[in-house]
DNA sequence: ACACTACTGTTATAAATTAAACAGCGTAAA
DNA sequence: TTTACGCTGTTTAATTTATAACAGTAGTGT
């Protein structure tokens, strides 16, 4: 099984990055129910996507496929976790922790990935100082130190928009590299804090002007 | 008070929709705090993104301000509306109605939007019958009469990936327009359905890429 | 009135993303 | 064997999206 080395991805498209994320999940169900190769116009098809596209994803994170019948299907996963994934876990927090926060907890505690929800954080005094979700919740007032203690490098912001705002300046200083806004109010963090905005009633209303 | 009828806005930039959206909400807010007028340096900067892009995307409709002290908010709103809302409300359906349904409905709830979810569903017994998060839950199973019933036009899926190909037949009979799928599993529906698939841990593991 | 400033609306350019075209090669069938 | 087929990997073109450049104009202060 020789390998060549190809051009190290230096920066891979933004989209491409969606798509090797999703590309992976769909390829851990085909790895669970006993399948090991798969074609680029099944799993584009899966996506909606043309084969084109799929192949060209691959092309730019360097992968390359032995045979003739297909991709690897275990291979192609440990690739793309070559690429998205850090060296070691990266730990994760979520502040406001209530039902938005809740489902996606669970929802990362039944999959296994390199990314873990290790604390949260709220005000609610019937959640602070308890197990929520399986994770211990911390007052937001202590951020900072349970911060640096759990070694948090990614947020999630779960909390009502109005109390966003003064969370910025303590996740600035605790040092976090990353973070997910489910909040409607965009934030002022530094822009060496790389920090994806993500609206719920923006996509609704997507689908709504796109389906007439 | 002359308006330049300007072009149609026959079809417009995906992105430019979800800014829109963002806008507006951020106008809202304007609007609610008294402010009458803003600039749209201003608005971008809100937004994290430039000026240009802010006019653009109102050149893109066809808006234009009468004054030079920044554009009016109140006009600006409707404006927007009258490219995103629909004549009447559009009523949507929600189906599985675990903690991530009970926070995107609680949310809505709090805006006044023309998209209103009226109906839930799930197959819980404790669940089915009553109302969950102020809206009425029916059985999965009676999707096709109760969508009829409520003049469904868009659904959320927030339901375990395992059970979500199977409402897909359901969804497609009664009609629905569009879909906003938080299922992990990419689904098969006919072409003139938009479809929005939106997978969380694409997003984390996205922030994750790009934070290191 | 006059020049000056600051903002908008539009056009032009560049960058990012997607789609198409095509060459190479292993496989399988005749 | 050899011919045809189908899939991959790469290059090229087209499309979409974002950035920059610029012209026009209401307001302001002198």
């Amino acid at each position: 099984m020789k390998k060549i080395v190809k051009s190290p991805p230096k920066s891979l498209p933004e989209r491409t990055i969606e798509r090797l994320s999703e590309y992976r999940r769909m390829l851990l169900e085909c790895l669970a129910s006993g399948r090991t190769h798969i074609y680029s116009h099944e799993l584009a098809s899966m996506h909606g996507i043309t084969a084109v596209q799929v192949r060209r994803d691959l092309m730019l994170i360097g992968f390359t496929s032995d045979t003739k019948k297909g991709y690897d299907v275990g291979t192609l996963i440990s690739f793309i976790g070559e690429i998205l994934d850090s060296p070691k876990p990266l730990n994760v927090a979520i502040i406001g922790m209530g039902n938005l926060a809740q489902a996606v907890t669970h929802y990362f505690n039944g999959k296994r990935s390199k990314l873990r929800i290790v604390a949260s954080f709220d005000i609610d005094g019937r959640k602070v100082g308890r197990n929520v979700a399986g994770i211990p919740c911390y007052h937001a007032d202590d951020f900072v130190e349970r911060a640096a203690e759990h070694n948090i490098r990614l947020v999630i912001l779960t909390l009502p928009s109005g109390a966003a705002a003064q969370m910025v300046e303590p996740i600035t200083r605790a040092g976090v590299r990353g973070v997910l806004n489910f909040t409607s109010t965009p934030l002022n963090f530094p822009l060496d804090i790389y920090v994806e905005d993500y609206d719920i009633i923006t996509l609704l209303e997507k689908v709504a002007y796109f389906s007439k």
